[in-house]
DNA sequence: AACTATTTATAAGA
DNA sequence: TTCTTATAAATAGTT
């Protein structure tokens, strides 16, 4: 507008280009404060230029957040307000959720009985007796479940060990029989038990010697690293 | 900038302040597009009139949420960004709390128990025998209280009744004792008890009519208006 | 909303 | 970037 007319088009020389951005910025500002004081108003100015800087001018009476917050309410769109509004609610349907089961736990641990009317709790009480019978239920067939387990570990391991003396039995009565190789027993996988169990009892018994005769009693030349170990049941 | 310098200071007469401001609007609008074209840049401008007015420009390559993006990508600044995302926290942290006393409940209900460790169920099992007891203990108390104030009210009742027997009597052996007028007995404020009891028991006893001698037992001429009530205990 | 005297913004050059 | 300056554009006050 000096000098010379312009025609309003891009301009293609970067760098007249830079130079006129910059110094229309200015005057844009300028501008814009000038309409703020006059006017008593609220301007907000978001500017990205062809480099993606980003420059801004907002009135000094206010925020960005705030004119971008008149603005939502103005124009409706849904920027995030709503998203946020939604969320706002979710959460104070939670904490109230939140405060009822809190409530309710605290009612069933026997707090909290003051404001409660006698029928409630007569109510209550049925409910927690019953709750307290399927519970008590529930522990007695684990118990039963876990007792019945643990015979049929009890009857592998006794026929094992009936097993084992036949044959030891057997052996001495006839020095040639079962001098067999590779008779190795896996208790382990026999007995479904885990190797880790924290309470086990050591039968000394090293199965897998060669020129070694088992023996269930124990030679003082079994090292404790052979020992074979049963879990107990816990 | 014409006829005249103005001072940059707010417009104190009305109308002018709001040509002003359409004018120079405008005038900013313009401006705004001529750098839009010129420099190929983005502008977003929004107006809030001191009569709360809103106004946009926005560059016809972009929207004004785009350039709301573009600016908090920009900023940073917790414009509602971190808000956000600290109400989102909040929110799957309201949930888990939320799942778990949901849990504590259902465990306490007796459901859900076939993942529990059975010592888990003993220290449960335990937990809720006590609660039990608290909340029965509780319940008796309520109980004993409420028979002692129906005792009280009984004894209240039982010795209004003897008073009333005795009158009675006294006036059969003398004829022109009592003949006082206004001897109404407010039964209710005496016993405590609402008018408005679910069940009640009619005394046939007409108080404060005059020309009439109280009857106890009920003359036929008395109005049901005019029956006494005494609420019982629920 | 239109007019216009004047101020202001700014394009081009330095 | 900043300064200068001729000139285009914006606009205050008026109609």
């Amino acid at each position: 507008m000096a000098r010379g007319k312009i025609q309003i088009k891009r301009i293609e020389n970067q760098t007249n280009r830079q130079v006129t951005y910059s110094k229309r910025r200015n005057g844009l500002f300028k501008k814009a404060h000038e309409l703020t004081v006059l006017c008593d108003a609220k301007v907000s100015i978001i500017m990205i230029s062809s480099t993606q800087k980003l420059h801004e001018y907002i009135s000094p009476s206010t925020t960005t957040k705030q004119v971008f917050d008149q603005y939502q309410k103005a124009v409706g769109v849904d920027l995030w307000q709503t998203s946020y509004q939604k969320m706002q609610e979710h959460l104070k349907k939670l904490k109230e959720v939140n405060r009822n089961l809190k409530r309710e736990i605290r009612q069933r641990m026997g707090e909290c009985l003051n404001d409660m009317s006698y029928e409630h709790m007569v109510n209550l009480i049925e409910d927690i007796d019953n709750s307290l019978r399927v519970i008590r239920e529930r522990k007695y067939k684990v118990i039963t479940s876990q007792i019945e387990t643990g015979k049929k570990k009890l009857r592998n391991v006794e026929e094992i060990h009936k097993k084992l003396v036949f044959e030891y039995d057997a052996r001495h009565e006839d020095p040639h029989y079962g001098l067999v190789e590779n008779e190795a027993v896996d208790y382990h996988s026999v007995l479904g038990f885990p190797n880790n169990g924290s309470r086990t009892i050591a039968l000394r018994y090293v199965p897998n010697h060669h020129h070694h005769h088992p023996s269930l009693h124990g030679g003082g030349g079994c090292g404790g690293s052979d020992l074979t170990t049963f879990a107990l049941l816990e």
